[in-house]
DNA sequence: TTGAAAGCGCTACCAA
DNA sequence: TTGGTAGCGCTTTCAA
């Protein structure tokens, strides 16, 4: 077999090779070392000002871009936050949040990083980001186990945060208890008097972290006493409203409290296209406190959803970051106050 | 001064730290060479049974997870995709485009990164981008330049992909023209018999890529006719959709073409409130043909947009990393429908 | 003020 | 079938 030498070194300046600081180094007369701390404005050692401005024009003409991957290895750690990025289209409340954590955290000088996991489930997608060695990993959802944390805590993550509806041992928390909301909703449907109390559960799947606790609420709202509680599957389609609708007044309901305002939109239209009157046939509470629900007729009565601040856990994260020894926080962050408006 | 000196190797096997191939070789009895066949499945090399087996025992055992930056620093490429996260709450259409493209990517074995750049434009992004050394990029909107393509290549990204109104020399484009939708919208009004057009722009920061040309295609529409084209900007609050509402009469307009269904039934119900009849005295349409527009009364007409399949995208990415020499390819890949509902 | 060199964790080549 | 080892690009200590 022909062996085929390797390119010899400094013989051609390779095609389209990317450029190193040795290259730079090599342009600008200097040593790699020199290259690195007029780059890096390293303080500690002084460099002559000519020299710096030799290394910074040679960078410029090769178009030197540092490594971020050496330059991690090297370190032993990075500022990386990882997320993981949402499976299904994640609605204006939760982009709101995702928005300006990024900008707190960069403002840190995190850099905030959504990783596409695609089949992968809860531990065994621990495993996936572990490999990126990030300094902090933000988890929202269940799914995520004490195995999943060991992973990522071996791994040398310094903070795991999850953002869900219960703890997880060895993680921080931010606790998010949709339960909350259906709470709130079922009290307020049985104080005005509503006794047979429907709530729509979206059919589509990936909701159900949030849907099933929003159920849960509205049934511990009302134990005890002599109202019923029945689950609605709804597919987010009008063909499906209709027939929800069509067999409405079977039911004997006199309230439904929707999933969210996009649900109750879509059911109350099917509804009053039946001509079931709302409210006075049948009250309807939405969630999630969309602009959506201000524009309905009647005005869609709401559960508001006050998302923890962006800031607050960007600090959470710092601190977590800086102090990994401590103890994991734990923090109920989830506020929900109902919105009476005309709808129930 | 006293020196403290390092940890003698192999000393105490250091708290927390995190475990490597060699920690697992140690404790297998081999050596990091077979750790590396054995984990990686390597084809070429024959390994003993019982050694796969201790081999994997050990990783286990530890806890280990192989690093990624080290291995595409080893490798000199890695399969990640990236792409900006959106800096503005991403709408349902383009969720489901991103949701499609990374499950498409991730077949075809890349990993989709989304890196939320904060303060930075364009080109400069393009610098922090190119740290991660990904093997394509891909960019939605306008801000990328020539420049920011050039050091994205210079760093080895073998396909850089503009989703935007215009191609980037040097970078494949999907071309996204938003000027298709509004002309699609002028051209129905004015068959229609309208004369006088108000475009609703939104007032919020961050939208201005889609609307500008969305309003100039309006105007393209409507171009050498009697028509009229007015640019109404409209902050997302009833407030604001009140108050465009008051002076509605005063406008004279016919028609009204908004940025999009949202902005639309905003509006819409603020001309009801104010007693303005849709269609009689304006004609609504609006754009994207969300779910909302068909539940609205009068049903809401409006421009069907198609975006570009995340697969067709994926397919894309791959041809290009494969035959990173190839001419860069240049699609229109927007399509604009008018869906004809009640609403004009 | 600058340079030489070690080494972060990993893979792949070559030798045994 | 397995081990030794070079080297990816970078930073940083130590020496000159």
């Amino acid at each position: 077999m022909v062996q085929i030498p390797n390119t010899p070194p400094s013989a051609v300046p390779a095609q389209h090779s990317v450029p190193t600081s040795a290259d730079v180094a090599r342009l600008a007369g200097v040593s790699r070392a020199t290259v690195s701390y007029v780059l890096n404005n390293a303080t500690a050692v002084r460099i002559s000002e000519p020299t710096r401005r030799r290394v910074r024009e040679a960078a410029r003409e090769l178009g030197y871009v540092p490594h971020a991957a050496a330059r991690s290895l090297r370190a032993g750690h990075s500022r990386m936050v990882l997320m993981p990025a949402p499976a299904i289209p994640a609605g204006p409340l939760y982009s709101r949040f995702l928005a300006e954590l990024q900008s707190a955290l960069g403002r840190l000088d995190y850099t905030v990083v959504q990783y596409g996991t695609v089949g992968l489930q809860g531990d065994e997608a621990a495993r996936a980001w572990a490999e990126l060695r990030p300094v902090a990993v933000l988890v929202p959802g269940a799914g995520l186990g004490p195995p999943g944390v060991a992973v990522l805590r071996r791994s040398g993550a310094r903070a795991v945060v999850t953002l869900g509806p219960e703890r997880v041992e060895g993680a921080h928390a931010l606790l998010m208890d949709h339960e909350a909301v259906g709470h709130c909703a079922g009290a307020h449907l049985h104080a005005g008097g509503r006794r047979r109390i429907g709530v729509v559960v979206p059919a589509e799947a990936g909701l159900e972290a949030f849907s099933r606790p929003r159920l849960a609420g509205v049934r511990r709202a009302v134990r005890g006493t002599d109202a019923t509680v029945t689950a609605l599957p709804l597919a987010y389609t009008e063909q499906a409203a209709a027939r929800l609708a069509a067999r409405w007044r079977g039911t004997g309901l006199d309230a439904v409290f929707a999933y969210n305002d996009e649900y109750a939109m879509l059911l109350m239209r099917a509804l009053q296209d039946e001509g079931v009157r709302v409210p006075e046939d049948v009250a309807v509470v939405g969630a999630d406190d969309l602009m959506l629900g201000r524009l309905l007729r009647p005005r869609l009565t709401t559960v508001h959803v006050e998302l923890p601040s962006g800031r607050d856990l960007a600090e959470l994260v710092d601190r977590a970051v800086r102090e990994p020894g401590g103890e994991p926080e734990v923090h109920r962050v989830l506020g929900a106050t109902l919105v009476p408006r005309e709808s129930g």
